[in-house]
DNA sequence: AAAATTAATAACAACGTTGTTATTTTTATG
DNA sequence: CATAAAAATAACAACGTTGTTATTAATTTT
């Protein structure tokens, strides 16, 4: 049988109302029996029954976490920066892989306060009077929960324009396009705003997927376009991954004979072959976004808004100024 | 507010101990009585409160998962799988992606009745009162909880038999080896005895990872051993596939040149260029075992025992007979 | 048709907390 | 040094269930 604090009580002979308010740290306890009984807790090992504590008070500090995908590996890392941020949070994460349905039911059934969705499309989410805030692509519909995404458009901007300024002019976009992947078709159509703003013809890629090989591959295309391109905007971690590693194999020199750029800003970008420059929300960044999120949500019944974040580039040394030739 | 049994009670004008009665379809009431509570109940949309029957009975019906590497995408098949394999129990799956310890502690708040831990190293994991089930490398310890392993033995015996059957005398294996990764080494080892056992010459290549490019890499040096293979065991669905596009690029017909199969036993080896034919526990199984093993352990308080689960051969396309040149 | 038996329902005490109200103890005040 | 005020503690009713025991209603049995 697990301690109560009924048992706390009798052993530091105090009431366990008392106990309660010790444990709790309220001002009501004066302090010496206060650290008697915290001691006396520890001593007998005392943990709190969450079950308890939340039939009377009507929250667990729970938020469900649900990832329906989970095989698409993209979304690992923000799963893990978005668990660690509610490490300082009085916030716990679960997760569900379940279809977000089902996995609904069973946050419901734990009465977690509150829920984070990835939303895969712009599929609207029955919100069933539990808090919830979804990651995903916005588009322009009405949202009846807030929505974080991240600002293609500028994104691709500020990497056109980043490699403009180190002279690159003929700039290629390698990813998937054309599909009816939502996020993906936002990267490119930036990446052709940004090429038309700034005066540039565009010049892109499309690859059959969005994995390593299909990055491998795509370079051979990239070296027969008409203008050899000096830069290279990859569209994601595993695109560029693999264009880094066929153009090192063609004897191409990163960022020498060509400089290359990726999409999305992990921290595994700093460990590849040659650690990449980048361009998107910090992944750290976009956790801390989401899990702020959450529980202002809960805690605030605020407005559901749409946030678009800001994206930034890290410069590492994938990229330089194009030399003369 | 939520509706609960008092409700109902009032509604149907019964006593709430006997609404409690009918929703757990108890004996002791009237089948017509029962039916209109049901239908009250219904109407109302009423939802039990977990935590109050957790208060009293002491279960939460629940089993979460520990899954620390999340990164590592191996295992979201399994995990996709055991969290099917619950929906046909009575138990729900949560999952964590903390460190052991940590995700321990959440559990343990939420007083999970089971947890199911996928153990990377041989390392010990500290049991507190809470029935636990550990998926990894057995190794030779002794164990406090069960573990559920594969025998990757007689994986790789099976599948040098069922090449030897085909014909085949030059089988080489492709995989990572001389590493720490006990699961990795097992496989290695389990092909060396199985060649042996049957008087074949071993081949191996060693690989730098587990990536698909490792496999895509290890070809070259296959093909320049002394005597060209005529198989190829690939040690995990990844690696595998970059052996199979790279032999394709070499212009080397599948099977009709060489035969690949591929460590690993999960439904995507269907859905490869050239559906893989492939050897290991099948995921479904493994993943029903391991829900098996937690369910009885919580049920039963039966004894810690490490169950080495049978790999079977699937066969597909990518194996075929020695065609006489 | 009264007594005994069985079936159906109701009452109520748990479970381990929190938060509100009531009581006691201590300290300050005239 | 009584008395009012403040501080500390205790008592107790929730919270929404389950399971046990008590009560009432419907059947048998004689």
């Amino acid at each position: 049988m697990n301690v109560t604090i009924k048992d706390i009580a009798k052993e530091a002979n105090v009431s366990y109302s008392t106990v309660s308010k010790a444990l709790n740290n309220s001002p009501l306890v004066k302090e010496v029996t206060k650290q008697k009984i915290l001691r006396v807790a520890k001593e007998m090992g005392y943990e709190p029954n969450l079950a308890a504590k939340q039939l009377v008070r009507k929250k667990t500090e729970v938020v469900g976490l649900i990832w329906p995908t989970i095989e698409r590996i993209v979304l690992a890392t923000l799963v893990t920066n978005i668990s660690k941020a509610f490490e300082s949070t009085r916030y716990s994460m679960i997760l569900s892989v379940d279809s977000t349905d089902t996995a609904m039911e069973t946050f419901k059934k734990f009465q977690v306060d509150g829920m984070i969705v990835f939303a895969e499309s712009e599929q609207m989410i029955p919100e069933e009077n539990i808090p919830l805030v979804a990651y995903g692509v916005s588009g322009k519909r009405e949202v009846t929960y807030p929505i974080i995404d991240a600002n293609h458009e500028q994104a691709m901007e500020k990497a056109v324009q980043y490699l403009y300024d180190l002279g690159h002019r003929n700039i290629a976009y390698v990813g998937l396009m054309n599909t009816d992947d939502a996020l993906q078709n936002e990267k490119v159509e930036g990446y052709q705003k940004a090429m038309k703003k700034i005066g540039l013809t565009e010049q892109s890629i499309a690859t059959n997927g969005l994995d390593w090989f299909d990055g491998y591959l795509a370079v051979d295309d990239v070296l027969q376009l008409g203008k050899r391109p000096t830069a290279i905007i990859g569209s994601s971690y595993d695109i560029s991954g693999g264009i880094l590693r066929s153009l090192q194999e063609k004897g191409l020199g990163v960022p020498d004979d060509i400089s290359l750029i990726s999409y999305d800003n992990i921290p595994q970008m700093e460990t590849t072959e040659i650690p990449m420059t980048c361009i998107g929300v910090p992944v750290d960044e976009l956790a801390e976004e989401i899990v702020q999120a959450v529980i202002q949500r809960i805690e605030s019944e605020e407005q559901p808004v749409v946030r678009k974040l800001n994206p930034s580039l890290t410069e590492r040394q994938s990229t330089g100024p194009v030399l003369e030739g």
